[in-house]
DNA sequence: CTGAAAGCGCTAACAC
DNA sequence: GTGTTAGCGCTTTCAG
């Protein structure tokens, strides 16, 4: 459909401008666009038959080689551009993903942006953003998303079932929606997660294995995906008859600074932990750092366990031990079903089978190791 | 104006597909959009006036209140969302801002885009990503955006100068550009840009206040801002006598693995530098890692400076002493220029006198100490 | 006060 | 082979 651009780009240059003036370009003054009428003027053919040209329209309106090729000329004479939005309005697609985010500012998901936008590009999509900062916008970002962002699907990025209202307003517009890292909740949504349980699961016999029994968890808002590895956490603990002491699961704000001040908490319970699993990275680096302050040796002392491994993890004092996402997979998963659904026609969605769950694996590094003998312990 | 939604929701249920079914609920059954002439229909009015009604036309036209709310009712009910392509089409603000970054993946500009996002959004714009990613799309990237991106205006952010082609192109497209972060290298193009010089400057008389005469320095490319700021570090070694060393000057990629690599070249030096000062926070956080893997001590035996304080700089073990950048108010600059530009007629704008220039501040916190006192030196 | 009509830039039936 | 016509959803004169 969207052929021979190549072309019209390429020789476009040489043509238009005066020649010479050398270092003192003259300035940007931008111009009205070339339309399609211009190209047929300057032919002296109608605009259908430009739009069939330029369009490399198939077989089934044959076009003579000879108004081809002036076409074609003149379109790059005059660098001429097809009006997306003139098309869009036709049926065409925007070749726009909606991507709404609950926070921007999480290093996870500024890093997840990332890497749709690369999975979008790859499928000839650009990606418009929106976030949800807070709940302080409400659903009022989808609508904007909705209203200005002229895509063709939208993902909702981690989870947003704090603000009930966009999800029912989500579920009948017009176009899909596809949830990532929503967190597995039963939604008649298409999804794409990850298998907290499993990622939990392993980071706890890695740290049972090394001999850990006194464990504690720091998560944040009991939201989706933090949810479930909460859960997991007490599972695990309680499957390996490990008591899970008052304080050893501390509920905190996603970020560095929350984590150093949980670990703060934790190590001034009367029974210490000798190890903790925070529900991201961002947390377990600001528990590196408040490790760091208070002295604690990670991890002689303490070990710590991240979960996402963002590409921090891999740089810290000392590099962290943690479960890697399967990040970059996910988001092409999620980007290819949005696309799909985009290009259904309304309505023919099969329906929430949609629903694919990766697996997390962990990946060892420098920040868990045996605990400490403890006083009266014989080693 | 999209209010009472439920209501409209509640029936169109039962109105389609099989009656019962209680609990699993059908799909979302994507429907056709409502369009103006919908709500005339239901009205009995024609589309003009719902247009007029709809818009809040000024007092040029007036209307009776009576059909007016009729209008509004039907709109509601119908929950009625006008078509920004068809307004666009018009003549409409897309209220879309295209970002062209060179690397998202770069921690410093992820944050940026973020900044960028936020700013935009205060203006009612949505943000559309493209990342010229390496120079294997090279002006690629921006005719998607110009052609896909149906953006009011562009922001370019970060030094695009290895690919010329892009700004050749830039130029004279119809809508403005503005850059962000590109280096102040002249060009007649808007800008928003950091004074490179004075924060470096400022981190060199920071080290020497310290006692440092050994400074290396760790950079990337020779691109924009990085450029400027290895230059302010020569100009500062010499205004202090001091001598530039064979290998105090590195140049590696913007990572943190290559800022390790970078520091274990620097400290097998036959004379090791006291301090380092790195182009970005992103090198100067390899840096420290370094450090602690070759089990050198920052600030003890080594002092590390940073530039940009991007959000893990404050978390890093030990905090990290760098130059701050104003994100936030560059970014709202560039974005406000950039808007602002969107709303001029075509070719009045002024030239490239929109270069605004913003001063960084060195914010001193754990990694920067005096050298240690050397062998043979009095203390 | 409101309707009819034209047109934004493009595409797709239908003619000729 | 190519031109005419109609219309995507909306706004905006211009007539009533």
């Amino acid at each position: 459909m969207a052929a021979g651009r190549r072309a019209a780009n390429a020789q476009g240059d040489q043509s238009t401008g005066s020649p010479s003036i050398p270092d003192a370009r003259r300035m940007p003054a931008r111009a009205r666009p070339v339309t399609m009428k211009d190209v047929a003027a300057a032919t002296g053919v109608s605009r259908s038959t430009v739009s069939r040209i330029l369009n490399d329209a198939p077989l089934t309106v044959p076009v003579s080689a000879a108004t081809r090729t002036r076409v074609l000329a003149a379109a790059r004479e005059l660098e001429y551009r097809p009006n997306p939005l003139a098309r869009a309005l036709r049926g065409a697609p925007t070749m726009l993903l909606g991507a709404i985010v609950r926070d921007i500012t999480d290093p996870f998901f500024a890093g997840a942006i990332e890497t749709v936008s690369v999975a979008a590009r790859a499928r000839g999509y650009n990606v418009v953003l929106g976030h949800a900062h807070g709940e302080a916008t409400k659903a009022h970002e989808l609508a904007a998303l909705l209203e200005a962002g002229h895509c063709d699907a939208i993902l909702m990025m981690g989870d947003m079932s704090d603000q009930p209202r966009l999800l029912e307003d989500l579920r009948d517009t017009h176009i899909p929606v596809v949830a990532l890292w929503q967190g597995s909740e039963l939604r008649s949504i298409p999804a794409v997660n990850v298998d907290n349980q499993a990622g939990v699961t392993a980071t706890m016999a890695h740290l049972v294995e090394l001999g850990h029994r006194r464990i504690a968890f720091i998560g944040g808002r009991l939201l989706g995906d933090i949810q479930e590895r909460q859960q997991a956490y007490a599972e695990a603990m309680a499957s390996i008859g490990a008591e899970v002491l008052t304080g050893y699961i501390q509920r905190v704000d996603n970020t560095a600074a929350d984590g150093e001040a949980a670990l703060a908490a934790v190590m001034a319970l009367p029974v210490p932990p000798t190890a903790v699993v925070a529900a991201t990275d961002v947390l377990a680096i600001g528990i590196l750092r408040g490790a760091y302050r208070s002295a604690i040796s990670v991890p002689a002392d303490l070990s710590v366990v991240g979960f996402d491994d963002i590409a921090w993890a891999a740089t810290t004092v000392p590099a962290l031990t943690t479960v890697r996402m399967p990040t970059a997979e996910m988001a092409t998963a999620a980007v290819n079903l949005a696309i799909l659904l985009a290009g259904e026609p309304a309505g023919e969605v099969p329906a929430a089978e949609h629903v694919q769950v990766f697996r997390p694996e962990i990946v060892v590094r420098e920040s868990t190791a045996p605990p400490a003998a403890t006083p009266g312990t014989v080693r």
